[in-house]
Order: C-alpha cells, then sequence, then structure tokens
DNA sequence: AAGGTCAGGTCAATCGTTTGACTGACGAGA
DNA sequence: TCTCGTCAGTCAAACGATTGACCTGACCTT
C-alpha cells in the first residue's frame, strides 16, 4: 500500500542518474546515449517504485494529452456500441485512450465546457445534427474533430458511409422478390443519414421503374417508428414491402405491423439499415443491410491523429456493406 | 480567430492585474477582496479572449483532475447504458466529467496503464468479475473506486442492488398466476448478480412451497440465452414458467423458444431482470422487473466524490423495483 | 602537445495554475 | 506623531515531466 504518490525524481534518486535520463527512458529517446547496465538501474527502479508518469505534467509540458473524445447523443442506441467499439481499439493501438461521453440533457457547447481546455488532442462526434453554434464551439477549443456518419453543411470535416449503397441494396432485394409497391419508413428530416437513404431509395426506385411508394418519417426510435408503420399501413394503396432507415424504428416497425393485424413477412416484408446481433433475435428475425460502424470508428481515430485543427476532411469510407437476408422479408402475398 | 492558446497572463494582463486575482476571481476565492469595477474587467477580459482554464496545469497544481472513470465490459449492452446515463448526469451536477471505457479485447489493467496517473480521480467499475490482480491494479493507483453491482470478495467496495427482491419479485408474480413448475435461467456463475438472483429465486420458491425446477446457467447475452432455454424445454418436467435472469438472455431465450415451437405465454410463461424500452417492442412484449440502475450510477458517482482512497462502502441501494407486467406471462395451461 | 570525437550523461528553463505570504496606501484612533 | 488595521491586490514558489544545450573525461589523431 503505497500512498505518497511516487514521481521521476524519486526514480532517479533510486537510479541514481539524473531525472532527465529517467524521462528519456522512459519515452524511448533516440539520442539518449546510455549504457545498458543504467538502462537496467532505471528500469528496475521504476519497477520497483511502481512509478506511473503523471499525465498532467506530462500534458502540460508537451501540449498533448493522448486522448481522444468521442461525443455521441445517446449510449442507449446499440448502433454507436459498435462505432465505439471500432473507435476504442484503434485509439488504443495509437497510443490514445478514447473516451466516450453524452452530456444528457445539455448539448455539446456544456460538454465542451466541462471538458475544458488541453484535456483532449481531438473529438469525434458521432450522429451529432447541424446544430447552431456548434462550429464555433469547436472551433473554441481549437482541437481537430471530426463527424462521424453526418456532414455538416457549414464545413467539409466529416466521414460517412455510402447509405445510398445500402438503400439500394435494401430496395433491389425487395424488387428482386417481387415487390412493386415498395413503401419507405425515413429517418428524422435533420439527420443527414436520412436524407441519403432516402435519396438511395430514390435513385433504386428509379432505377427499377417503380413509383416511389408512400414515405413516411419518423425518429431513429422504436416509438418512432411503430407509430410511423401504423401510418403507412393505413393508406389506400398498401405496400407489400418497407424499407426502413434504421434497425431501431424497424423494431418499433415491426412492432405496429403486428400490432395493426399483419403479419411479416407473409402480409408485408420489412427490411432495414444496420446489423446488430439483435437483429436474428427479433420475430421474425430482421433481414438488415450491415455497415461497417466499426471501420467508421476506427478510421476517425486515424484521421484524427493525423490532422491539424483546420485540415479538412470528406471521405466515403469504402467498406463492406451487405445484405443479411433473414426471415424478415419474402416475395409479396399473392 | 484562434491565436495560439490563450492563458492566463493573457487575461492578467489585458485586466491589468496580477495572474493571481485571475486565478482567484474564477475559482470564486472567497478570501480575494477585490474592487467590483476590478472583477468586471477580469470578467470581460476573459470573455473577449474566450479564456479557458488548461486543465493538464490546473490538475498538475491541485493534483485532482475533476473527472471520474467508468469502466465497463461492453456498451453493446443496453444494460450500461442506463447506468451510464445516472453516473454522466451526477458527475455534471458535481461539476466533474465523467467518461466511460471499456478496454476491447485486453482488461482492466491494460485500461489503467493507459490512463495513467492523475487522469482521473477516482473509477466506478460496472460489471466487473473478481478477476485476479485487480485490487492489486487498482490500489496501485492511488484513487479510490468502487464497483457497481458486483461485490469483490477481497474488499468492501461496492454498491448494489436488491437483487434478491428483484427475483422474488418476479418468482411471486408467476406463482400468483398459477405456475409450479419454474425454472431459472440464470447468469453466469462468475457474475455475482446471478448468484444474488439465484439466491432470491431458491428463496421465494421454498416460501411459496414450491420445488426448485430446473435450473440452467448461460452468459448474459441473448445466444446464451437462447441455448439455455431450449436444454431447459428439452427435459422430462417441462416447466410452464421460466425465471430469466437477465433481459439479453431473455430476448434469446424467447427465441430459443420459439424455435423449438413452444408459444409464449401459451406454452410457457417468461419474466425477466432489467426494464428496457426494447422490452415492450418483443414478441409477445416482455415482462420484466424494473431496477434502478441510473440510480445505481448516481449513487456510485456520489459516493466516489466524497470518498478516500481507503474508505469502505458496502450498499445495497434501496431504490424502486417493481414487476412491469406486459404479455410474456400468463396463468399455466390446462 | 594540441585538438577532435564520442560516450554518457547533467543542467535548468519551461509548460499554465494555484495559493500562502506579503506589501503599499490610506484612514482612524491613541 | 506613531501605530494599527483594512483594503486591494501582488509575489513567487510550487506541481512533475520534457528537452535543447551543455559538460566531463577517455581515447584517438596528427
Amino acid at each position: 500500500m503505497k500512498r505518497s504518490r511516487v514521481t521521476l525524481a524519486d526514480v532517479a534518486t533510486m537510479a541514481r542518474v539524473d531525472r532527465a535520463v529517467v524521462s528519456r527512458v522512459i519515452n524511448k529517446d533516440p539520442t539518449l546515449n546510455i549504457r545498458q547496465e543504467t538502462r537496467e538501474r532505471v528500469l528496475t527502479a521504476i519497477d520497483r517504485l511502481g512509478y506511473r508518469p503523471n499525465v498532467a505534467a506530462r500534458s502540460l509540458r508537451t501540449a498533448r494529452a493522448h486522448m481522444f473524445g468521442l461525443f455521441i447523443p445517446d449510449f442507449a442506441n446499440p448502433v454507436y456500441a459498435e462505432i465505439i467499439k471500432g473507435a476504442e481499439s484503434e485509439a488504443a493501438s495509437q497510443g490514445y485512450v478514447l473516451v466516450t461521453g453524452s452530456a444528457v440533457g445539455a448539448g455539446l457547447g456544456e460538454y465542451m465546457d466541462r471538458i475544458g481546455q488541453g484535456r483532449i488532442d481531438g473529438l469525434l462526434l458521432a450522429g451529432a445534427g447541424d446544430e447552431a453554434g456548434l462550429v464555433e464551439h469547436l472551433d473554441r477549443a481549437a482541437i481537430p474533430w471530426i463527424m462521424l456518419n453526418n456532414r455538416s453543411r457549414s464545413v467539409e470535416r466529416y466521414v460517412i458511409l455510402d447509405d445510398e449503397r445500402a438503400a439500394a441494396l435494401a430496395v433491389e432485394h425487395l424488387v428482386r422478390l417481387g415487390h412493386r409497391r415498395i413503401a419507405h419508413l425515413a429517418g428524422p428530416a435533420a439527420a443527414d443519414t436520412a436524407g441519403r437513404r432516402s435519396a438511395g431509395y430514390s435513385a433504386a426506385m428509379r432505377e427499377a421503374r417503380l413509383p416511389e411508394g408512400p414515405i413516411v418519417a419518423a425518429g431513429y426510435t422504436p416509438a418512432g417508428g411503430a407509430a410511423a408503420m401504423a401510418r403507412l399501413l393505413d393508406g389506400p394503396e398498401r405496400p407489400t414491402a418497407v424499407f426502413v432507415a434504421n434497425v431501431a424504428s424497424a423494431i418499433g416497425a415491426m412492432e405496429g405491423a403486428r400490432s395493426a393485424g399483419f403479419e411479416i413477412p407473409r402480409d408485408v416484408s420489412i427490411v432495414a439499415v444496420h446489423d446488430l446481433e439483435l437483429a436474428s433475435y427479433l420475430f421474425p428475425a430482421l433481414t438488415t443491410v450491415r455497415m461497417p460502424l466499426a471501420e467508421l470508428g476506427r478510421r476517425g481515430v486515424t484521421l484524427l491523429a493525423g490532422l491539424k485543427p483546420d485540415d479538412k476532411v470528406a471521405e466515403v469510407l469504402a467498406g463492406p456493406i451487405e445484405l443479411i437476408q433473414r426471415r424478415s422479408t419474402a416475395p409479396p402475398p399473392g
């Protein structure tokens, strides 16, 4: 039970060298010229004292925190879990710590104020909208930042996935099954991903020479999906299949269809964007389009590590996008 | 206009006072005697320069980082999302930043090494097991830490929920519906929560003078739940109801029951611990026991804020535990 | 013998804040 | 007149690690 903190000076004393030597040994300074024997004295001293460098002192001196932040809107959304995993592992392998936060209730502004200056070397923003003052807030912090999965209208600092293609894959699957009345349960108008998926839907429908079915927008939540589905199935020209923009809404959509008395996939097929482990345990197991979310987090960190505060990034991540067929899609009735 | 970083000295120069005054104004030092006029000069200087205190320097001087860590095994498990939310909001209101991490692949040891010394003032460990060397690792960091939802055999530093009572609530509900053959789909033997829920199950069964049905353990995952359920329903004395230790396993368990050809709740009732929004969108909507998870996170932070590295904590959080009846439970067949 | 090279380190300024100790000016009381 | 007490700030030493510049002695070369 060592209580008082161990510093460089303590190690230096024990190893009978200058603090500078210890520092250079720890940081593997290539300019350091040292006898093997001395190096070992330092190393054992570090070990015996249980020395850990003080991050605050190091950050102060070097002006780098070796820490990246990841800001997400909501931990309850499992889609972000994938992004976090990718980002965390990439950060670790680059020698950074990734800290994830979500400023419950408050927004990014308060988060940035609380995080203060000098605590993180860069920030990843997943699923952030195009809120007022966002860019100003970030620029005041004078650290590099990148949006994941969303573009900001005002600046080029984002990595996104090929949502058009994902949507097309889903629609093509339905078309191949024989569907002609394919509706679209879109995402919230504010979300950039929603727009891109809708665009992909439209393009694929045009390509297949099919009229765009009814389109209803809803938040990326089960509750939103359930409500929207009810409206989609209520119209006169009932669709035989629905392309849902997000897996969370799809979970609600399935419930909505069931409680409206429709059976999936007999009466209506459902396919959604984003694959999750959960999808195969739903009833019926949900057909999805798998997106490289972990890769997105990974790429964000990689870019952040080599970015200056004023650099531009505008990238559509090329990664495997594939349709995972399960049981929620089938040929149309009749 | 972000030139080089703005420091205290810049503010002091602009306000024509000493750095000390600026510092004391910022920290609301009660011993500071200052004219209203001067204070305002300082405040406007801060504002005009967009000054943010440098966290590294502050931490170095005060030996406090104003940051707490929360370590969880897996972001994909939605149960932790609740804990994070509670902890984050409590931390914010106490002036701390909460950072959540999960050392993918590696364990807590590597996480602690990466996080370094002096970066966080305290650590919350959710769902950590009783791994070897854990306590040593934590004690070397010389910061207060608390386990959430799990006890360590070796030290008294935990806050848990009343899992016995949660289990009893679930079992009593099944008994009241008329079930007599109530099986238990338990959690992994390594998890402390699993043990307490099993104990609660046993006690409630004894109380109801019922023989303990078959008990099968599984990890807190859908896959584990599905496999375990198959085994439970395969035996000679098939249970009419199953108490599942965790909602994630329950999702799998439902799937397992369905693919074995049983209908829920007609053939078998299912009730699980932990309520999630998702539960009402499953098919059928899952009956659960709601646990105060956010409160657990909240309490953890509160304790951490007023804890010394050697203090003991052993607390069963008193919070509302209630049965949320949905459609996965019904009277037994016949 | 003077100069040069190299190994093997040491020295000390610096990063930005905090904080206990101190000071100069002014007015009041003895 | 001298002392004392406020008021309104100022001074400067930390905190712990990093890093460019410097030093010392041994050995070699011409």
